[in-house]
DNA sequence: CGCCGATTTGAGCAAACTCAAGCAGCGTGG
DNA sequence: CCACGCTGCTTGAGTTTGCTCAAATCGGCG
């Protein structure tokens, strides 16, 4: 806890968010690692060492009770980053969800984080402030929604962050959405077959692809 | 965001989390406000001039949907930092449970962060994780645990943090505690009725004070 | 073409919810 | 000092949403 605030001062840092800055050539600080679909990137209980940066791919973080039931506590997309924790040991797993291409950051790296003016600093407090307001807007969610709300919420949620507005292609399985949003599987399944059946959205023959027919009322759903 | 990491590099930040420094003499910097029970403190819309940490007292965030539904996110005891947001506006709400003393801080007073080594800004940080670290706890509450898990959770987390080991003081009530765990009051009173008939609480005829008779017993729900 | 894992669908069940009373603690005022 | 009424909590009865268990179907792939 040796965080120094020296130069800036503390408000700024609240003030908003802005988009994570991303460099399209590739020349993000940072170590490539490639993992393959449903590979794991960590564990709950490793040693804390790397955050992470998606670069392609998805992935999925979660925690286990002892019985196994499992909470996927966010997915995510390229541009987002993953893997920060307080302490030293994972309370969280990660693995990926397709094949996946991820930016690897030693969490005391100095050479990272203070090259480019910063730029990676910036996005890592930027990335926590997301992560906190995500997980408000889930906790909402998960305690106080019907089941047609949740899915609702979360292929609008998706459609946002993809940027592919209008048809979605979901990288995770509907057991992974199921975990997410609190669900069984066959809810979650029945859940998409009503809102298709009430022209909602639209679910071709490849399962892994929703399209958004009805925007606006899944943004009634949404609340 | 223009938080700068020069001094410390960020490593040390994502190291433990340690105790929340909390000088006892009353000495801290920011203003004294004083809240009555049940007296709002700020809500959803506002724009966000301060954070805060209590002093004294209890305090309730949430989040409203529009039909009225509530998300209680969180309840802050003496020591806690809560009203950190990403944005200019508050998206969420609160309030006092009880009469509570409350240490304002600008949040772009440099005068109030920077003094004492900079022990505000570490507790700044840390709150930001802690919290993080709280809401993964509660999704995984909300979205996998049964309403005796979640309320033996709930009693758990209370003792632990108010210290308090066996006898808890609720400060709030039934109807908080249900918007908390994403559950009825009703299912919230009938759990507390069923876990003391079976021996692990106990209800003094006072109602806001619980008595935990058999951790273990609550331990294992915790799963 | 036929297998296999993933998804969908069906039937019945159960945990938690809704609606409705009843009760207890506490402050107020007669 | 006690009755009254208010608010918050508990309890009961019946309903509903989402779950469990089971089977059928689909899409991908060898």
């Amino acid at each position: 806890m040796q965080l120094a605030l020296a130069t800036a001062g503390l408000g700024p840092v609240f003030e908003a968010a802005p988009a994570l800055r991303s460099r399209q050539d590739g020349t993000d600080a940072g170590t490539r690692r490639r993992f393959e679909a449903g590979e794991e990137i960590y564990a709950e209980g490793d040693r804390v060492v790397h955050f992470y940066k998606v670069v392609s791919g998805a992935v999925r973080t979660y925690r286990l009770l002892s019985d196994g039931r499992r909470q996927i506590d966010g997915f995510h997309l390229p541009g987002d980053i993953f893997g920060l924790e307080a302490g030293a040991e994972r309370r969280t797993g990660a693995d990926a969800l397709t094949g996946t291409t991820l930016a690897a950051f030693r969490r005391g790296d100095r050479e990272a984080l203070t090259g480019g003016a910063g730029a990676l600093a910036q996005e890592v407090v930027a990335a926590m402030l997301r992560a906190l307001e995500r997980a408000q807007d889930h906790m909402m969610l998960l305690g106080r929604k019907s089941a047609r709300e949740r899915v609702a919420s979360f292929l609008l949620g998706l459609a946002e962050r993809a940027g592919t507005d209008g048809a979605i292609a979901l990288p995770m399985s509907r057991t992974d959405i199921a975990d997410h949003l609190g669900l069984t599987i066959e809810s979650v399944s029945r859940t998409l077959t009503r809102l298709e059946r009430d022209g909602v959205i639209a679910l071709p023959a490849h399962r892994r692809t929703v399209l958004l027919r009805d925007k606006a009322a899944l943004r009634r759903l949404n609340a």
